[in-house]
DNA sequence: TAAAAAACGTGGTAATTACCACGGAATATG
DNA sequence: CATATTCCGTGGTAATTACCACGTTTTTTA
């Protein structure tokens, strides 16, 4: 466990908790490492989840099926992500989710009923842990909320310009945005061309100019 | 206060808090009533936002205003919703919503800051609150999960019959929704339009029969 | 550095949806 | 019970977007 501690360090739900506190809370937590050829599921739509998991090494997909049976990646995990906080938090029965790796990876598993309730010897750091929690949670949520805004604009052109104003309170109007064409296009919720296209119209209107992921409000 | 403790004891942030538990944790949360006129505001776009609100009388709007000026009602409240908990709890600098009472009505505000933290007493269900609290934001952020698959299909009619099959998964076949048409068209995020005709081809192609909030999938 | 792969823009067409307008049904109101 | 109001479906048209195809540019890989 302690290879990993650089990684578990720089977890926001470790957040303000000092390295020797994390390796205890990992005992605390009953932590248990994994390890997962590309591929493999760590868990599938259906399951019962009361793990909270996080990605020591390599990487993993979480994905939604339909009854159809179609698949669609709902968001990608890095080393240091973690997975199924909300759905154990919630007390979800049934996973409405499958997560998949997608290279070889090493994830950790810690057992979320042991986070809420607090240890017999009710460490310092453990209260810590919850408020992170609270507060990653929170902010997911408004991440969500804010996405949503701008999924919500009923046009393309709008659902740009939400995306890139929401980007410039922040950066002004000189906007980075993390993504290329087709990951904004996914991000939107629209046709990748479908976007070019309307990109390039509002260049022509006036309305923004651009140079690939660098885009400027005008 | 106590005037309104039967609607406090249903409050979901509440739940497994006795009656008489709940008074104490007004103190201790050094809880405020407050009344507003029709119209007014609780708090607006911009403010610093350290309460959590509880509607006890009366009914309120979350708006969102963007650039222009354009009004969004994000959601509404009624007696027993409360609001703002994601934004205190994320420790967002400037409110991104405003709250306005769309009646005359009753809040509470509940510091925040006294619920994370806490009480010196440190009331055994001080620790129940917190618990319930991480339970009712992750299962907002299920929620929200869900509606973002919704409105991500990309066609009018993928977006209803995905939204129709994850009430089927509780309800079975015959599916009763909780809106009206405008409502419905409204969390889809279309037309209302474009939603009845859109409606009434499903009916044609045989993937559906319905009358007013009753649906059957076929 | 050459070849392969990925990323991006763009033209054209078909499909979808928004928007406007209206009338009938259902519901609420006095 | 009469009237007003809300709710809902539908026709028609304009606007928007998806989808397919292809060429150019950029990046990756061997």
């Amino acid at each position: 466990m302690k290879k990993y501690l650089s990684i578990l360090s720089k977890v926001k739900l470790f957040d303000n908790i000092e390295e020797a506190d994390i390796l205890s809370l990992m005992t605390c937590l009953e932590a248990r490492l994994h390890n997962y050829k590309k591929g493999e599921f760590i868990f599938t739509t259906g399951d019962r989840v009361d793990n909270v998991g996080i990605v020591l090494r390599g990487s993993a997909y979480i994905i939604k099926e339909n009854i159809e049976g179609d698949r669609t990646i709902i968001s990608t995990l890095s080393e240091g992500d973690y997975f199924a906080e909300a759905i154990c938090c919630a007390g979800v029965e049934e996973s409405p989710v499958s997560v998949q790796v997608s290279s070889d990876a090493t994830v950790v598993l810690l057992n979320f009923s042991r986070i809420l309730h607090t240890c017999s010897k009710s460490c310092l750091f453990h209260t810590k842990l919850i408020e992170n929690m609270l507060y990653v949670m929170a902010n997911k949520n408004i991440a969500l909320q804010n996405r949503m805004e701008i999924i919500s604009q009923k046009s393309l052109r709008s659902k740009v310009i939400n995306y890139l104003q929401s980007l410039a309170t922040r950066q002004g109007r000189n906007v980075t945005i993390p993504f290329n064409r087709e990951e904004f296009a996914d991000f939107l919720c629209v046709d990748r061309s479908s976007l070019s296209h309307e990109l390039s119209r509002m260049k022509q209107d006036g309305l923004i100019d651009y140079h690939k992921n660098k885009f400027k409000l005008l």
